[in-house]
RNA sequence: GCACCCGUAGCUCAGCUGGAUAGAGCACCGGACUUCGAAUCCGUAGGUCGCAGGUUCGAAUCCUGCCGGGUGCACCA
C-alpha cells in the first residue's frame, strides 16, 4: 500500500460495504470519500443522503447502518482505526502511526522524487511555449508564459508523462523589418556592445523607435488636406456606417452619464451610491426609449455638431492607422520593400537580418538561462513558415478546402461545427498565413516525435485561433481529432490570462512594459536588501540594547535604501555581510527568482493577473521566499541539532509511533496529501502549477507552526524515540519541499 | 451580433468532477526572541460568494436569464 493508493483503497472498502447493503453501482460510484473538515471526528468520510430515497429511512439511521457494515470490511485494513457515524456522514479515523509511517517511509525512500508517479504513464506529450518574436526583448507576459510552460513540463514529467519541450521563434515578418529599418535609418550605435546594451534590448529599442517615428509621420499627415479627404470619404462611405454610429453612440453615452445621474431625483441618487450600482442603472437606462430619444436629439442638435465631428475624427484615425501604414506611409512602404527583399533572399537584407537576430538570440539565451527555462527543440519560423502550403493544396484537391473569390484558399469552418467566415489558409498571392505554418509544423511534429499529445502554452487572446487550428487539423488528419490512447484530447491549448499593470495593458509598441530582465534585477536587489538587513539589524541591536527588533530592522532597511551613491552599498556589504560578496549575490539571485516564480505561478493560469511591481515583490507571507526560508530552517536543524546531519534511526517504527501531537499529525497529513495534490494538479483540465504552490505552502505552514511551538523544540529535547521520530518527519518534509521546488523551478538554499 | 474568460473579505487571490461552519496572503489592531533562524508564529476583526430564477435532501460550485469588467471573431502574428 502506498499513500497514493490510500484514497483508492478506502473507496474500495466503501464500495464493498455499500454493495453488501444492496446499493447499485452507479450510486456507489457517485459517493466519493473525502477528507473531513477540521474539528470533525475522523479523517475521511462520505455522506449518505442519496441513499435515503431508496432505503426509505432517515440519513442518520442509514449512516449508522452503513458504518456498522463498513466496520465488517475494514478488518483487513490496519490503517483504519475506527468507523464512526457522524449524523448523516460515515467517517473513518485512520491510525496515526500507520499513516505517518506510510508518508515518512515513502518520502525517505524517494527523496526529492517524493510524490512522483509510481509508473510512467506511457504518454508522450510535446509542449510548445515561449514562442517569442525577435523584434523586442521579453516582458512580463513572456515571463508568465515561460514559467508556466516550464513548470507544466516539470509537473507532467513528475506525474509520469514523457515530455518534449519545444520553442518556435518568430524570426521573420513585418515587425522584424521595422526594427531593421529603424536600425538602418536612426541608429546611434552600430552594435549592442557599443551601445552597452543586451542584444535583444538593442534590437527592441529600434522597434520602439520605428513606432515613434511612424506615429510622428501619421500625426503630421492628419493635418493635411489628403487626410481631410480620406476622412470625408470615410464619413460618407456606406461600409463604415456602423463604425460611425458606434463611435457617436459611445461618445454620447460616455459624456452623458454624469448629466443623467444629476437629473435623477434625490431618492434615486441615494440608492445608487455604489459605483457598480450606478453603472448597472445607467446601462439599463441606455436601453430605454428615453435614452434613445435623448441620443437622437443629440445626434440632430447643431450645438453638438463639433463634438460629433471630433468623435468621428478620433474614430476614423484610430481605425485608419493600419491602412495608413499599408497604403500611404513612406516608412510603411520602405518596410514592405524590405520584407519583399527578404523574401527574395536579397543578400544585404539577409545579412542585416541574420546579424540582428543573432544579437536577439544572445539576449534571449541569457534571459532563459537566468530564468531556468529550457527546451528540447528550438525551431525558427524562417525555416518552417512555408511548411503548410503543400498540405493546404492537398486539402484543396481532396475538397476539404475551397478556392474563394480572388484565388485564395479557405476552409469552411462549419465542417467542424464553428460559426463564422471561412478561414483563409493561403492568400490570393499564394503566400502563407500564421495558420498555415501552424498546420505544417503540427503535422511535422507528430511525424518526427510521434507524440500522443501536443500542448500549446499561448495566451487566451488566441483561443479562437486554436479552435480553428485544431478543427482544420482534424479534417486533414482525422486521428488527431480522435482522443489519444489515454482518452484525453490530442491537441490542447493551455490558455492563460494576460498580465496587466495597475494602469492597464502593457503596450510593447510604446515601450510601456515590465521588462523581464529589469524585473529579475528588481527581484535580485530587493532580495539582497533583505539579506543585508539581518546582519545590519543585529549590529544596531548590539550597539543599543534598548532597540526593538522591529525598529532595528526598519533602521537597517532605511540605511540600505539610503545607500544610493556609488560605493555606498559596497561599504555596507564590507562592514556587515559576514560572507563573500559572491555568496551574497548568489543568494540574492536565488531568493529573488524564487519570489518571482512563486508569485507568477501561484495564480490559476486562466485568470488575468494584475501585476503591481511595487507590491508583488513583498517577501512576507505566502511567497516563494517562505518556501526557501522553511527549507533553510529544516536544514539548519539537521546541522545544528544533530551535528552535521540527520541521525540514523534503527527503530523507525518505534520513532514514528512517538509522533502523536496534533501539530505533528497535522504535518503528517499534509505529507500524506502531497502525492494526491501532484496528481490533481497534473490532471486538471489545465495542468496547474498553482496547486503545487498552494500545497507546498500548506506543508511549510504546518512545519512553521510546529517549529514555533515550545513543546517541539528539538534542541531542548532529550534523546529518545520522540526526537528521532521528529527528525524523520522533518527529513520527509524537506523532501516534499524539494519535490515541489523542482516542479515550480525554485532553487533551494541551505542557508538564507 | 457570435464565442471565450472573469466577478468570493478593504486589496490580491484559492475553493468550482455539488456535501459538514466559505478559506489563504497582504493591510489594520493586540501579543511572542535566553532553547533549532522573528523573511516566523499566536490572537482579534473583516462576507447579500455580482443579481434573479431553476435543478437538488443539499448550490460559491450545475442550468437559464440579466448586470458589470476583459478578450477574440484579418488574405496580421
Amino acid at each position: 500500500m502506498s499513500i497514493r493508493s490510500l484514497d483508492h483503497d478506502l473507496n474500495a472498502l466503501k464500495d464493498a460495504a455499500l454493495e453488501a447493503l444492496g446499493v447499485d453501482a452507479d450510486t456507489r460510484a457517485a459517493i466519493t470519500i473525502a477528507a473531513t473538515p477540521d474539528d470533525m471526528e475522523g479523517d475521511r468520510g462520505f455522506p449518505v443522503f442519496r441513499l435515503a430515497k431508496a432505503m426509505r429511512k432517515k440519513p442518520n439511521e442509514i449512516a449508522a447502518e452503513v458504518a456498522a457494515e463498513l466496520e465488517r470490511h475494514v478488518s483487513d485494513a490496519p490503517i483504519v482505526a475506527r468507523v464512526i457515524a457522524v449524523g448523516p456522514y460515515v467517517n473513518v479515523a485512520l491510525d496515526p502511526s500507520a499513516l505517518a509511517a506510510l508518508a515518512i517511509e515513502e518520502a525517505l525512500t524517494l527523496g526529492a522524487r517524493f510524490g512522483q508517479a509510481e509508473e510512467p504513464t506511457g504518454v508522450h506529450v510535446a509542449i510548445e511555449y515561449s514562442a517569442p518574436n525577435t523584434n523586442k526583448p521579453q516582458h512580463l507576459g513572456h515571463v508568465r508564459n515561460n514559467l508556466l510552460g516550464q513548470s507544466v513540463s516539470n509537473l507532467l514529467g513528475f506525474a509520469g508523462d514523457r515530455v518534449t519541450r519545444l520553442n518556435l521563434i518568430n524570426d521573420r515578418g513585418v515587425h522584424i523589418c521595422k526594427s531593421m529599418l529603424a536600425y538602418e535609418r536612426f541608429r546611434g550605435h552600430d552594435t549592442p556592445a557599443e551601445a552597452g546594451m543586451k542584444g535583444d534590448h538593442f534590437v527592441g529599442h529600434f522597434y520602439v523607435v520605428f513606432n515613434t517615428k511612424l506615429t510622428q509621420e501619421f500625426d503630421a499627415w492628419k493635418a493635411t488636406a489628403d487626410a481631410d479627404a480620406a476622412f470625408t470619404a470615410w464619413s460618407e462611405d456606406e461600409a463604415s456606417k456602423r463604425a460611425r454610429a458606434g463611435a457617436l453612440r459611445k461618445t454620447f453615452y460616455d459624456a452623458n452619464q454624469s448629466a443623467w445621474f444629476d437629473g435623477l431625483d434625490d431618492g434615486a441618487r441615494a440608492e445608487l451610491d455604489a459605483d457598480a450600482d450606478r453603472q448597472r442603472a445607467y446601462g439599463k437606462w441606455k436601453r430605454s426609449d428615453a435614452a434613445k430619444a435623448a441620443y437622437a436629439a443629440w445626434e440632430q442638435d447643431s450645438a453638438s455638431a463639433a463634438a460629433r465631428e471630433a468623435a468621428l475624427r478620433v474614430a476614423f484615425f484610430s481605425e485608419y492607422k493600419d491602412a495608413y501604414f499599408n497604403e500611404r506611409s513612406e516608412l510603411g512602404a520602405a518596410t514592405k520593400a524590405m520584407l519583399l527583399k527578404w523574401e527574395a533572399g536579397d543578400p544585404e537584407v539577409r545579412a542585416l537580418w541574420s546579424k540582428m537576430n543573432e544579437w536577439v538570440f544572445e539576449g534571449f539565451d541569457a534571459t532563459y538561462s537566468r530564468m531556468g527555462v529550457g527546451f528540447d527543440g528550438v525551431y525558427y519560423e524562417s525555416n518552417t513558415y512555408a511548411l503548410g502550403r503543400e498540405l493546404v493544396m492537398l486539402g484543396l484537391e481532396e475538397g476539404i478546402f475551397e478556392r474563394v473569390e480572388g484565388g485564395a484558399v479557405a476552409c469552411d469552418v462549419s465542417q467542424f461545427g464553428m460559426k463564422g467566415d471561412p478561414k483563409i489558409l493561403l492568400r490570393s498571392d499564394g503566400t502563407t498565413v500564421y495558420m498555415t505554418q501552424d498546420l505544417g509544423t503540427a503535422l511535422e511534429r507528430f511525424d518526427v516525435f510521434e507524440m500522443d499529445q501536443m500542448f500549446y502554452v499561448v495566451g487566451d487572446e488566441q483561443q479562437h485561433h486554436f479552435k480553428v487550428l485544431f478543427g482544420v487539423l482534424g479534417l486533414l488528419r482525422p486521428d488527431l481529432a480522435a482522443p489519444a490512447a489515454s482518452g484525453d484530447v490530442r491537441l490542447k491549448h493551455l490558455s492563460y490570462g494576460m498580465v496587466e499593470l495597475p494602469d492597464g495593458k502593457m503596450k510593447s509598441r510604446e515601450g510601456r512594459v515590465v521588462d523581464a530582465d529589469d524585473l529579475m534585477d528588481g527581484m535580485h536587489e530587493l532580495a539582497r536588501a533583505e539579506l543585508l538587513k539581518r546582519p545590519i539589524s543585529d549590529a544596531l541591536r548590539a550597539a543599543d540594547s534598548e532597540l526593538s527588533i522591529d525598529d532595528a530592522m526598519e533602521r537597517a532597511g532605511a540605511l540600505i535604501a539610503d545607500a544610493t551613491a556609488p560605493g555606498d552599498l559596497d561599504a555596507l556589504v564590507a562592514e556587515h555581510w559576514p560572507l563573500t560578496r559572491e555568496e551574497l549575490d548568489r543568494r540574492a539571485e536565488t531568493v529573488g527568482l524564487a519570489g518571482l516564480k512563486y508569485y507568477i505561478l501561484n495564480f490559476n493560469p486562466k485568470t488575468t493577473v494584475s501585476f503591481d511591481p511595487d507590491r508583488s515583490l513583498d517577501p512576507k507571507g505566502k511567497t516563494g521566499v517562505y518556501t526557501l526560508y522553511s527549507y533553510a530552517r529544516l536544514r539548519s536543524i539537521g546541522r545544528k541539532v544533530f551535528g552535521g546531519g540527520w541521525p540514523v534511526v534503527d527503530d523507525r517504527a518505534g520513532a514514528i509511533a512517538a509522533l502523536v501531537s496534533p501539530l505533528e499529525l497535522a504535518l503528517v497529513e499534509r505529507l500524506v496529501e502531497w502525492p494526491g495534490a501532484v496528481d490533481a494538479a497534473a490532471r486538471a483540465e489545465t495542468p496547474n502549477p498553482g496547486a503545487i504552490a498552494a500545497h507546498v505552502y500548506e506543508i511549510c505552514d504546518a512545519f512553521s507552526r510546529l517549529y514555533n511551538d515550545s513543546d517541539h523544540v528539538l534542541g531542548a529535547m532529550p534523546d529518545g524515540p520522540r526526537k528521532l521520530g521528529l527528525s524523520l518527519l522533518l527529513r520527509a518534509t524537506a523532501h516534499a519541499i524539494e519535490a515541489a521546488a523542482s516542479i515550480l523551478g525554485l532553487d533551494l538554499l541551505e542557508e538564507l
